[in-house]
DNA sequence: AAGTGGTCTAGACCACAAG
DNA sequence: TTGTGGTCTAGACCACTTA
């Protein structure tokens, strides 16, 4: 979140309580509703808000008219696709640490972007901060992240900050507050910087996620595509069923 | 929905008072939600509830103090990923038709599967019910599913139903109401078997889906893989920054 | 200041599973 | 029947944007 508010920090007691084994039972099964909002006095509404957020993040599932259970940990390695907070913070939730290796930044016009959102109607004469990061994880390289964000939005992005959480840097920022941010998922042949970075021989497959960056406002800020390292990138997702 | 509740049915409404034009004014505008209230007749609980599912299937977005707009269509042949339903379902949403071209159906012991889930320790003697299905999006090869259903949960699967939604078949039974469904998505070198269906050179990426299935009480159901086509499966998700 | 969406309260009632 | 989680009510108050 970026504004810590009750409900996150009711989330890390709560996990907190589960590491330290004292909140389940030899079932793995929690306390129930009643009692957990008495133990961290909190009302219905901020707990099943906290527990929602513990199933999407397959941590625990509830059965009705039985109880809530922690789940087994799984999936060590793989990053939740709704995560909060940028990449780096997800990596280090997993206990990894991401680190940009090599960065460039570019100002290019609108015509020159190798891709473009489908959903964007740009000015012609707009300009764009063309950026690409090579990144890794735990120093095996696990990303080219390859970005266009908009002038019109974001005037200037210091280098200092490629090396760090880009996310950080525009959470930082006023009048650039995220809003949404679409995911497209997809396949594709690796590029050939890529595949120099991430040592993979030139027909590898990788795993691609295209993303528009919205303001709360609607207004697009960027739009980028990350290419990761097909061996080791996993995406983690709970749908829930109703 | 499983079952058609509130929700669901005021979502369709919106929707359609969204397609016909009627719904939002020349900013893309949606009456506010007390007018919304009023002209569904529904309390703010439920009016929420529904937009907040238009939010997450990419329909429309709110910003704080000004209004709820409707995004324009995006993406239109992707699926979106926390999708109701079973994937002909979301084909259809879509536009598009979904067909099983070929299947098999064999049971095996656990161990001649050709890949299990980490966290689920399964009795030694137990079987499974593997299958394999070939599927078309509008007759263009689109995803093996190559699936291992537990036995000991599901006695057999209806060999005619291989060629239907066996989403809609297992929520006919009674004791076999799916809870939730973790999903791994990851890109492979796509398998010789898949290759020769979708016509594509032996070496081809492709987008997979590795998901587990478990009941609402919590025992699992079924695992499988599902190997994309590369060219043309894109999965759609909306992630909401707080 | 007015109107919007975001959060939260303090309940009620329902659906489900187990004894 | 009891206790669980799931849904819903009818508000209150807060945060944000715009005028």
């Amino acid at each position: 979140m970026t504004t810590k508010n009750d409900t996150s920090i009711l989330v890390k007691k709560i996990i907190t309580g589960i590491q330290s084994g004292q909140l389940m039972d030899e079932n793995r099964k929690l306390p129930s509703e009643p009692e957990l909002m008495e133990r961290y006095q909190v009302t219905r509404y901020a707990l099943r808000h906290a527990l929602k957020q513990l199933s999407t993040t397959g941590y625990v599932y509830q059965v009705h008219g039985v109880g809530t259970f922690v789940r087994p940990q799984q999936d060590i390695g793989s990053i939740v696709l709704d995560h909060t907070g940028g990449l780096s913070d997800e990596a280090a939730r997993i206990g990894r640490n991401l680190t940009t290796k090599k960065a460039s930044e570019e100002i290019v016009p609108v015509s020159a972007a190798e891709f473009l959102p489908d959903t964007w109607d740009f000015e012609p004469d707009s300009r764009l901060i063309e950026v690409k990061r090579y990144r890794s994880l735990d120093d095996v390289p696990y990303v080219l992240e390859h970005s266009y964000y908009l002038q019109s939005v974001i005037k200037e992005i210091p280098e200092k900050n490629l090396y760090g959480s880009l996310f950080h840097y525009f959470e930082q920022q006023r009048d650039t507050k995220v809003g949404f941010i679409d995911q497209l998922i997809m396949s594709e042949p690796l590029p050939k910087s890529a595949s120099e970075f991430m040592k993979l021989p030139i027909d590898s497959p990788s795993l691609v996620v295209q993303d528009e960056t919205y303001l709360n406002s609607g207004q697009l800020l960027a739009f980028s595509k990350q290419y990761y390292n097909y061996r080791i990138a996993k995406l983690f997702a709970v749908k829930k069923v109703h």
